[in-house]
DNA sequence: CACCAGGCCCTAT
DNA sequence: ATAGGGCATGGT
């Protein structure tokens, strides 16, 4: 994503990419985001309402198409009829939405946390195989459990603030990239 | 033609 | 608690 999603249109893609690049080549992931968008798919209400093979069917170029399309509707799910919408969650506790987001099958810590920091806007940072690199290249602890990880990154930018989280992780990944 | 990519779940020790 | 297998496609 590598930009700070702005528009409601943006939030709800970057929520969709968040589990379609579980294990999956970022193109893959274009390539499928192009064939939802081609068919109109590109938001949580559409992923909802549309038929499961239909879903399958464009999403297949990300790989383990099936999991992922049942994933995307619990996802949808939850943020319209849990949540009321991506908007309305605005007035929900962060701890809460985290919580809510993990208790669904699919979603792990850093699909839930990449949901957190770029669809809903809240200072979560994500620890992902390219921050796991980093931190170990870099040494900065022994402890790579997600929950430790998280938290020395947190605690080393020192604001917690969302924006800053968001080109942080941004530039993460573009470095891990060039490899 | 192999091997791999920004996970996660389930099962068997 | 933790290691290992399954899920599947297109890129390199």
């Amino acid at each position: 994503w590598c930009k700070r999603p702005k528009t409601l249109k943006e939030k709800e893609t970057v929520a969709a990419e968040a589990i379609l690049t579980q294990r999956a080549n970022w193109k893959n992931v274009v390539l499928a985001v192009e064939n939802l968008e081609r068919a109109g798919i590109l938001s949580m209400e559409k992923i909802l309402t549309c038929g499961l093979a239909n879903l399958e069917l464009l999403i297949r170029p990300s790989g383990f198409y099936r999991l992922k399309a049942q994933r995307l509707k619990v996802l949808a799910g939850f943020i319209v009829d849990e949540c009321g919408g991506t908007e309305k969650a605005g007035g929900m506790f962060t701890e809460q939405l985290r919580k809510g987001l993990l208790s669904l099958k699919g979603i792990g810590e850093e699909t839930a946390d990449d949901i957190l920091l770029y669809a809903f806007e809240r200072p979560v940072f994500v620890i992902d195989e390219y921050t796991r690199r980093l931190a170990k290249e870099l040494k900065l602890t022994d402890d790579f459990s997600y929950a430790h990880l998280q938290q020395v990154f947190e605690q080393g930018l020192g604001r917690k603030n969302y924006a800053l989280y968001q080109d942080f992780h941004a530039l993460i990944v573009i470095d891990g990239k060039v490899k």
